[in-house]
DNA sequence: CGCGCGCCTTGACGCAGATCAACTTTCTGG
DNA sequence: CCAGAAAGTTGATCTGCGTCAAGGCGCGCG
């Protein structure tokens, strides 16, 4: 699992309308007026469809606010969560036709959108955007081969934490220095975390329950969650402890 | 799952030493050229470790006959399986210092390198490869998609069945026309499958010798696999049949 | 207020697949 | 051709998680 370079972390990119940091991070004055040109804001509810499978999206988009989930669903309705789309993170991008996985809100999500068209003209004519396109697809790939490991041999308590610890991991991006407390809201349904971990709905609140019992985490009510201590957490889901998150 | 458009997988490739059709089916005689300059060939057996997570590797390659997998292992031993490179295959891809998995010969296996400085280069000074490099990488994330509902949803028997339709799959590529019964030898041990599949080695076995008493799969020997009909198989395996491997 | 509804929790029980173990078949090297 | 190792099969038993079911908590709405 990357964590992000300290120095790219500080950079303030708070008013940049792509949060990622593919884009974002290292984003120059005259890309971003440029992107600013093709850019509008939409927002959906909580369990609103943002695409089907197969949709041609008219629209690129960064995540601003609120959480999306990208999911596979099988004829008989067995579903498996494929990616969890926070704050920063990109919708339909330049190089499909159409999406190949449902993306539905799962809370209330604002997203930044681009007109397509202009959007991938702009890529092309700016060779270090491409490159960096490159650079977040593979990133993705990583996450999506670590969550293999996940769903392949990890149990059903070391699912729990490892997910816990991903959305701690992505909160922490936005506070300073190396944390090892953490407070944040699950954006995530007890049943989205089952088709996220390809677990039942009753074995995740179980498991969540017995790593409140076991002091690992806090809840102050069902969806804030407080880590005392993220070594412990992470030790919980099986990764080796890399001394806290770095930030 | 993509399937090859037909008019690509007509076009003879077997002379080019890129047979990835990221880069293969659409090369140009100059550019093919170019690749000649910087190639060599290297072979491993069984067994044999072509790069361990972290290694900066100096050179790129394309699988040419065999198979590796790309592994993660947990500190206890548990370990998934979350590639599998059969001939065409991409190794050290451009963009990524090193590997982040551990990449192993299952059966012997030769690659077809470049050494990675002028790969790049040429990379940079085609634009029409470093787009088909990112089409590449977005085909991977969604086979690394596809099998993360293999993995979180499915049962061993579907598992099985999908793993076999998948090498099936890749393997009527070079067979003409709509295919509806396949042989091929599995290049994987029963332990290897049951580290793709998170499953144990038995489980394995026994499904596998279900399938067999079922009539999906004959076996000739323990590696060579039939397929009397390649629908029946990926029925077993849950996906929408889609009338029969289109090549 | 209280009724219904979505979301969550908890318990009892069953089963798919893990584990442990014995044995067979197939490779490999002398 | 044989001996030993590696790979695969099959059976018996155990267990983590799924399944089914009952009930709790919070919240909007008539």
């Amino acid at each position: 699992m990357t964590t992000m370079t300290p120095d790219l972390a500080k950079q303030d990119c708070s008013d940049c309308p792509i949060r990622h940091r593919a884009v974002c991070a290292r984003c120059e004055p005259d890309e971003l007026e440029r992107l600013e040109e093709v850019k509008y804001y939409r927002t959906y509810e909580a369990g609103q469809t943002v695409a089907w499978a197969g949709d041609k999206m008219d629209f690129v988009a960064s995540v601003v606010s609120g959480a999306a989930t990208l999911t596979q669903t099988m004829e008989d309705g067995r579903r498996q969560m494929v990616g969890l789309l926070l704050p920063s993170d990109f919708v339909g991008r330049p190089g499909r036709d159409g999406v190949r996985y449902d993306v539905v809100a799962v809370s209330e999500l604002v997203m930044c959108c681009f007109r397509k068209a202009p959007f991938e003209k702009m890529i092309a004519s700016t060779p270090h955007i491409a490159e960096r396109l490159l650079e977040m697809t593979l990133d993705e790939l990583d996450a999506a081969r670590e969550w293999m490991l996940v769903l392949g041999r990890k149990t059903a308590r070391e699912k729990i934490a490892s997910l816990l610890s991903i959305i701690a991991r992505r909160d922490a991006v936005y506070a300073p220095g190396v944390v090892r407390s953490v407070t944040f809201d699950l954006p995530l349904t007890r049943e989205a975390m089952a088709d996220y971990l390809g677990l039942t709905l009753e074995t995740v609140s179980r498991q969540v329950s017995a790593l409140k019992r076991d002091g690992v985490i806090e809840l102050q009510g069902k969806r804030r969650v407080h880590v005392p201590d993220v070594d412990l957490l992470m030790e919980e889901a099986g990764d080796d402890s890399d001394g806290g998150l770095l930030v």
